[in-house]
DNA sequence: TGGTATTATTTGATGTATCAACTATATTTG
DNA sequence: CAAATATAGTTGATACATCAAATAATACCA
C-alpha cells in the first residue's frame, strides 16, 4: 500500500475537511463577513456558554490555549469581543461579546446552518450515524497511549 | 440544532483530524525525525513522483502553492531538498531529494503505516469502505458551485 | 514577429497551530 | 502561615494556510 496513495481514508479525510472549510470561509465571505470560519465557531461557542474560561474554551474548540489567545486578541482589536478581569479568581479574563458579535452570530448562524446541509447533501439519517461513529471510533484510536 | 454542538458530523471532523494529526506527529517525533508530518508527506509524495511540478504537487497534498514554497524553503535549508532549475521550462524548479530525505523516507515509512493501522483499530473492510464513500461525497458536496 | 494572455513560482500580509518558557495568581500541604 | 505546587493566561519561536500581488518565462495569435 503506497502511503500518499489517494486511496487511503486518511487522504480523504484531509481532502474533505479541506474542502469543507474552504467551503465555509467562502460562504461566510459571501455572506459579507469579516470574520473566519475559526473566529465565528469562538464567537458562538462563546456565545452559548459566556462563562467559558479560555482553557475550556481551547478544549472545546479544540485548540492551544496559546492559538485562542491570539484568536481572542484579534477579536478583541476587530471590536468582536472584551477582555475582562473576573471577580474571583484575578488570573482569570471573562470574554465578553460586543453588540458587533451578537450581530454577526445572529446573522450568520443560518448561513452556517444552510452550508452544513449542503455538505451532507445526500445522507440520510444512518449515513450520518455510522459516518459519525467512526469517526468517534478514528478519534478514540488517535488518544495518547 | 446548536451550531457549536458536540455532536454533529462536523465537530466530530475536526476532533477526528486533530486528533490523528497530533498522534502522527508524536509518533514522528518518537522515531526520532526532525520532519513535521506535512514534510513528511510531501517528500513521500515527490518520492513517488519525482517529475511532479510545484502547481501538481500542492494539489495533490490539498495545500496552497504559496504554502508549498515555503514547505519547500525550509526543506532545502534542512538539506532534505534541493531545487534546480527545469532544462526545457526555465519557470520550473525541479526538486530533488537529498540522501538524508531519501533515508528519512524509507526509515518512516513503516512507522506511518503502522499509526494508521492503529488510527483504524476495530475497523472492518465494510466500514472502511463506508466511511471513504461518505467522505468522497461530502468532499463531492463542497466543491465550489 | 511582436504583443497579449497564460503559467510557474515567489513574496507580502494576515491568521492559525504547537511547544516551551514565563508571569501572576490560587491552592495545597508540611 | 510559609513554601511548594498547580492553574490561567501571555509571549516567543517556528511551521503552515490563504489571498493577492509581483516576477519571469512560455504559449498563443493576429
Amino acid at each position: 500500500m503506497l502511503i500518499s496513495s489517494k486511496d487511503t481514508v486518511f487522504y480523504k479525510l484531509e481532502k474533505a475537511i479541506k474542502l469543507y472549510r474552504k467551503m465555509a470561509q467562502r460562504k461566510l465571505q459571501e455572506a459579507g463577513s469579516d470574520l473566519t470560519i475559526n473566529q465565528m465557531i469562538l464567537l458562538i461557542q462563546l456565545q452559548q456558554q459566556p462563562d467559558l474560561q479560555m482553557v475550556d474554551l481551547a478544549e472545546v474548540i479544540f485548540k492551544d490555549v496559546a492559538s485562542v489567545t491570539r484568536m481572542i486578541d484579534l477579536l478583541v482589536k476587530k471590536s468582536y469581543l472584551e477582555r475582562k478581569e473576573n471577580q474571583t479568581d484575578r488570573r482569570r479574563k471573562d470574554l465578553v461579546l460586543t453588540k458587533a458579535a451578537l450581530h454577526a452570530v445572529e446573522e450568520l448562524s443560518p448561513v452556517i446552518r444552510a452550508y452544513r446541509v449542503q455538505a451532507l447533501h445526500g445522507f440520510n439519517d444512518n449515513e450520518i450515524q455510522s459516518l459519525s461513529t467512526a469517526l468517534d471510533q478514528l478519534s478514540q484510536n488517535c488518544k495518547v497511549d
